[in-house]
DNA sequence: CGCTAGGTTGC
DNA sequence: GCAACC
DNA sequence: AGCG
């Protein structure tokens, strides 16, 4: 469909016939290689024009496997005792290169060597404990008790959409002690809004969630010492892959940045919600004594640190670091020499300190500006606006995240190729990270880009182009932050309805937590209206940095 | 004991 | 289908 | 992690 071939001078056509493979006729070796990786390799392999077989013949020019499976794998289970010189021995990393390249990559960085078997780091665990995985252990008392049954419940409500005209609001917190009698289930906050809610019965009270307040604290944060600590133990538990005790510790931080009032008991702080009685001891135990043993132990153990250290690394989280551990790799030059590492995170590994930086808003809006004005070169009247925490204000920003659009509803089509293109030529973009470009239905395109002048870091640069009547979703999408999504999109879920970067929809049909039936698009030409059809108060960006 | 968001891309 | 990321 |  849209394939509109504008003729452009170049050939800047993405649906090329390419044929770079030709003459390489490869056996990949299985092992270790996914069903459905190994599918990709193969199809592509012979969309560029390459070849494969099952088995070894005389024609085989590369033998593909994964670099950690040993030598005297590969030859037993070739039967054979040594591979002929001049077939080219490579790694499965060299396939993946030539593909996003399109080219032939020299096979240089990607020989295995024939005859050691590289001596294999130690697999050591240590002892120690800490649970590292304590989802795993979940994972143990998996529910053999619940088996398929699913009962039902009678799924509710939906279907209308009450549209709250209340309009006003500006909900003050007034300070005030407790009470906040709302209930609600979870993701309150309280700190009790009186939203003026104009109680319907039978409607979700929405005043305490998070997304329905504004995240400009209007008090400072007397409890700091307190989540500064419960900060530090979200990233230790994010980078063991514990994401519901991050999820957890982070509510409990966000409750404490805005109470009033400095938490000094156990019991005051058990009383807040998203506090229970182990969070309560650890609150009480910085009170009392300033520190926490438990965030000092996990500072001082090496395990915990190394994975800190590697799930920093772009594009390796909790599982690929832990493997790492595992291996016996410790620093990031051990992975650099030893470690197999996917495209992404050679680039991650590159620019290592650069991504962990946060850049000023006015370096931002400078990259906000180099995409623009590439942008309006494809079409003057395209839409380029930074989202992300740009748009909500912040001070600092991690990377630049623009939304592309263009408002006739289809000249957003088709021009990602190109514009990532132009911004590579000009020297912008120095390298990707994720980009189908030869899918004409791309969305969206991560990678790393590089003012001019001197003394430029690298910096993260994300875009996302979006058809025109999912601009509204999309924008609120983009904003954030990551947190104000979550709410809000649970709260959709709640209200029967779902919330995606695409589109609000209502009576989805859900049994238990997973969806039957997608239901219909409801119409949100602005941010303003997603909020409102879900009943909470309209928040500018700037207090949506929850 | 189940839930704590919903989506795209890489491999 | 999982991992990682937005 | 906490909550219903
Ligand atoms: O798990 C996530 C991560 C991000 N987003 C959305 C909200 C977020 O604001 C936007 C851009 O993501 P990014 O990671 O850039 O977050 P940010 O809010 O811009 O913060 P930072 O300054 O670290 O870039 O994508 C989500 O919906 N879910
Ligand atoms: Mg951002």
């Amino acid at each position: 469909m849209d394939n509109k071939k504008r003729k452009l001078p170049e050939h800047f056509e993405t649906e090329v016939n390419y044929s770079f493979l030709n003459g390489v006729n490869a056996y990949i070796l299985k092992t270790g290689i996914e069903n459905a990786r190994m599918k990709i390799f193969k199809t592509k392999l012979t969309k560029y024009g390459g070849s494969f077989s099952d088995e070894l013949t005389k024609d085989t020019t590369h033998i593909i496997m994964e670099a950690n499976i040993e030598i005297t794998r590969l030859l037993s289970i070739l039967h054979v005792k040594t591979i002929p010189d001049h077939i080219n021995l490579i790694n499965t990393n060299w396939l993946s290169r030539c593909f996003r390249e399109k080219s032939l990559v020299n096979t240089d960085n990607f020989i295995i060597k024939r005859n050691l078997p590289h001596s294999k780091p130690d697999v050591q665990h240590d002892s120690k404990t800490f649970e590292i995985n304590p989802e795993d252990a979940v994972c143990e008392n998996k529910k053999p008790p619940v088996s398929g049954t699913l009962k039902m419940s009678p799924v509710c409500r939906s279907s209308r959409i009450h549209i709250h005209e209340s309009k006003q609001r500006k909900i003050e917190e007034s300070e005030s002690g407790k009470s906040s009698e709302y209930e609600t289930s979870d993701e309150d906050v309280k700190l009790n809004a009186k939203v003026s809610v104009p109680s319907t019965e039978g409607m979700l009270k929405k005043g305490n969630w998070v997304c329905a307040q504004s995240s400009l604290n209007p008090i400072p944060n007397i409890n700091s010492h307190i989540t500064e600590k419960l900060e530090e133990m979200v990233k230790k538990y994010e980078s063991t892959s514990d994401k519901w005790r991050a999820f957890g510790y982070q509510k409990a931080i966000q409750v404490l940045k805005k109470h009033p009032k400095q938490v000094t008991t156990w019991e005051e702080a058990k009383a807040l919600p998203a506090i229970g009685a182990k969070l309560a001891d650890k609150i009480w135990e910085i009170i009392e004594s300033g520190g926490l043993r438990k965030l000092d132990e996990f500072k001082s153990n090496e395990e915990i640190k190394t994975l800190e250290l590697f799930t920093n690394v772009w594009g390796a989280g909790a599982v690929t670091s832990r493997q790492w551990y595992q291996q016996g790799f410790r620093t990031l030059e051990d992975l650099k020499t030893k470690a197999k590492l996917t495209h992404q995170q050679e680039v991650g590994l590159k620019y290592y300190d650069d991504l962990l930086d946060r850049m000023s808003r006015e370096e931002a809006g400078e990259i906000e500006e180099t995409v623009r004005k590439t942008v309006e070169t494809i079409h003057p009247e395209l839409i380029a606006q930074a989202c992300g925490s740009y748009r909500r204000g912040k001070p600092t920003c991690g990377d630049v995240d623009v939304l592309v659009t263009h408002p006739d509803g289809k000249s957003h089509k088709g021009i990602f190729y190109n514009l990532i293109l132009k911004l590579k030529e000009q020297g912008f973009i120095t390298d990707d990270l994720v980009s189908s470009e030869s899918d004409g239905n791309q969305q969206k395109y991560l990678g790393v880009c590089q003012l001019p002048g001197k003394n430029r870091l690298h910096r993260r640069l994300d875009i996302i182009i979006v058809p025109y009547d999912e601009y509204a979703c999309a924008l609120v999408y983009f904003t954030g932050s990551a947190h104000f999504n979550r709410s809000l999109r649970h709260l959709a879920k709640k209200c029967g309805m779902s919330l995606s970067n695409h589109a609000l929809r209502k009576d989805v049909i859900r049994k238990g937590t997973q969806k039957i039936y997608e239901g219909t698009v409801v119409p949100t030409p602005t941010e303003e209206s997603v909020m409102t059809c879900l009943g909470v108060p309209y928040r500018p960006p700037d207090e949506r940095d929850h």
